[in-house]
DNA sequence: TTATCATTGTGTCTTGGTGACACAATGATA
DNA sequence: TATCATTGTGTCACCAAGACACAATGATAA
């Protein structure tokens, strides 16, 4: 199908398969070079991003459609998704902006289910940054990872519906297993150590970080120096996932 | 309007004024002679009972649609209402339910916005128990307040609505104001502390719990005390408002 | 009037977890 | 072989929280 025929159907049939006035968006965390970052589509015909989005089929559960959209944008299967909050302002239309994108498109349409106002219900995943391979939708000209705390012109409430995200990872951070998803299988103290910090956004006593971790028996040590490295090498550990889940029912304990 | 055509336009005309696919449930808790309590309708023709739940009209922020179903109700305003969860299990099918209820009514319609699947988003209330006056709505023949701890049989998936908001009135305990919202505007230490043991599931020591409650510095002690009771009559305290808020940022530090 | 008693109000002691900081070990680089 | 930034481990002081003792209160009963 060429990409008009496609939107045209999407616009003119979409509310045959899929829920009204409901959509689904999800905040993609990853974490890469001591950064955390989140993936974004290019709008084609703007020069605005957006997060990976879609609808709920008729007879789909809404985490289902979570998992789906994920697998679309990243290739990824069987992430941990957690719904977070439903964004409802009024204000929020995404009428205007599906009203223009169509005529971009090259597309007359008077009607559309498309053109109602839609509540979106956001989601977050956290995924392993090097496991990730990007795909644009087909209304987007680019699915990129930027960085959170540098983000480029986003579409309607989109920059709002990540801040909320990010405050709830940070929120959460003692109860979700953000190493374990965020980090390859095996890593350093040091890693993890920034991978916290980062997600705080302040800096932690490396001496005290690691006593603490250690004493939560969450990691396992391997036998093994990471190479190539100047100065003292630092250890590889990996998690150990019985004791980790069991350690996140009471909370790591750490403040903001 | 008799009670059958309006239950008859809802049904046939609900969807030109209300999103589709998106209903409102309010789990709204009081605290009376020691025990917490929610709000209940008791279904028409039915032995059952269900959560005060309405729908968003077109124009409407879906939290405003929460004040306005709260409000009819129990006659409150401008209480904090908080979103906590999208329950969306395709299972969950208002479908049957609603075709039954408007069968009992008497009422024939083959189509009915009402008969498609509903995603249903949950909201928390914190009320002051004294101040409710129980109001059914069209649906109903009884509103009532229920302990959450002996609960009567519930439609749909109501019974989890309740169990998710009563788990996230516990982990949200030290950074919302159970207590401004639940008690009275004077009351005692025994009280506030029963509260909390109520909704933490637990018992404090009473000396412990007066030193750390002091110590967050949210109460103002009043200079009267309980008359009329056995014993050593309580001092009164109302909270500082002021103090509270700034309280809570940090969090109250109760563990469950 | 006075003793009783359950309950409230206040203080002390101990313990465990956390922040601040010292020092030794490591291993590539100069 | 010396240097040096970084990692690994240990110590100390402090504070918050749990466990518990005891005094104060005021209605009730003797």
């Amino acid at each position: 199908m060429s990409f008009e025929k496609e939107i045209s159907a999407h616009f003119a049939k979409g509310h045959e398969i899929y829920l009204r006035n409901i959509s689904v968006d999800c905040v993609i965390f990853g974490f890469h070079e001591n950064e955390l970052k989140v993936l974004l589509l290019k709008v084609k015909y703007a020069d605005l991003w957006a997060l990976p989005g879609g609808f709920i089929l008729k007879e789909e559960h809404m985490d289902d459609a979570a998992q789906r959209i994920l697998k679309n944008r990243t290739g990824l299967d069987n992430i941990f998704m957690q719904q977070f909050h439903v964004f409802s302002n009024p204000e929020r239309s995404t009428k205007a902006i599906n009203k223009q994108f169509l005529k971009n498109v090259g597309v007359e349409m008077k009607e559309s289910w498309m053109f109602e106002r839609f509540l979106s219900v956001g989601y977050t995943a956290l995924v392993d940054f090097s496991l990730v391979q990007p795909i644009p939708d087909s209304f987007s000209a680019a699915c990129e990872w930027h960085n959170v705390h540098s983000l480029p012109g986003m579409i309607l409430d989109h920059r709002d519906i990540l801040e909320t995200a990010l405050k709830q990872l940070q929120s959460n951070l003692n109860y979700h297993p953000v190493g374990y998803n965020l980090l390859p299988e095996k890593f350093t103290m040091p890693e993890l150590q920034k991978l916290y910090e980062t997600i705080l956004n302040r800096q932690l006593d490396r001496r005290n970080f690691q006593r603490k971790i250690i004493g939560t028996r969450i990691l396992k040590k391997l036998n093994e120096t990471k190479k190539g490295v100047a100065h003292k090498a630092p250890n590889y550990y990996k998690f150990d996932l019985k004791n980790y889940r069991k350690a996140l029912q009471g909370g790591l304990g750490f403040e903001l």
